[in-house]
DNA sequence: CAATTATGTGACTACATACTCACATAGTAT
DNA sequence: ATACTATGTGAGTATGTAGTCACATAATTG
């Protein structure tokens, strides 16, 4: 059986995964790998709605992936743990090896 | 804006961290980084009831992480990527970072 | 001050998910 | 064939999530 730490770590872990595991919330990390962005252009790039973002990304500092400072009217957002970008890769790595029975997988990569 | 064949690897890269965003799949995958395990053996040792893990398992091999192979009575399951397990090191590396405001989550690492 | 802009949030809807129970299926052993 | 074991699945419940809308808040500008 498993012991109570790693129980918790599990959770930990499921937690970060989930705060990425939406194609909005992906689409926002990738953009932030080049640096701060505020909601509103956030929302433009993605195509979302703004008050939809913000949720999203309230999302994703909670999770402690991502961070943000205030300038005027603006709250500019940046990745807070850029290894969370090596995340991306591993996927990737995953996706790659499905895409050998996959051609619109491999297309898209 | 978002071009479409972006979307669509953002989609599948979601799929992938869906299917691991939560404790009992973390938990299964962790225990089959050592080898192929059965239904059975993978319930006991995650502490889990046998039809709710066969169910992640097989949300699992959809995404593409598991495969399995029958032997008599028996399904056993194992890593199809083990690059996935990649995936654990970046998490990983996130908490370590959020570990040092955070004691109880230190331990656990 | 009033008007404007960027952001966040309460309330709601629609849908997805984890889980459990009872049962079906399929292979094994007697 | 009967009994047993391992696994999977339909149906149901409870909870979580994404998204939208209207509105609140807060900083900025005129």
């Amino acid at each position: 059986m498993i012991k109570q730490n790693k129980l918790f770590l599990y959770e930990k872990q499921a937690e970060i995964a989930k705060a990425i595991a939406q194609p909005y919330r992906i689409a926002i990390v990738d953009f932030l790998k080049d640096g701060e962005q505020c909601v509103c252009d956030i929302a433009e790039h993605i195509g979302a709605g703004r008050s939809n973002v913000s949720r999203h990304l309230s999302v994703m500092v909670s999770a402690g992936i991502l961070e943000y400072r205030k300038d005027g009217l603006k709250v500019i957002y940046s990745l807070k743990t850029p290894c969370i970008l090596g995340f991306f890769e591993c996927i990737t790595n995953c996706l790659k090896e499905q895409a050998k029975e996959n051609q619109k997988l491999f297309k898209a990569i």
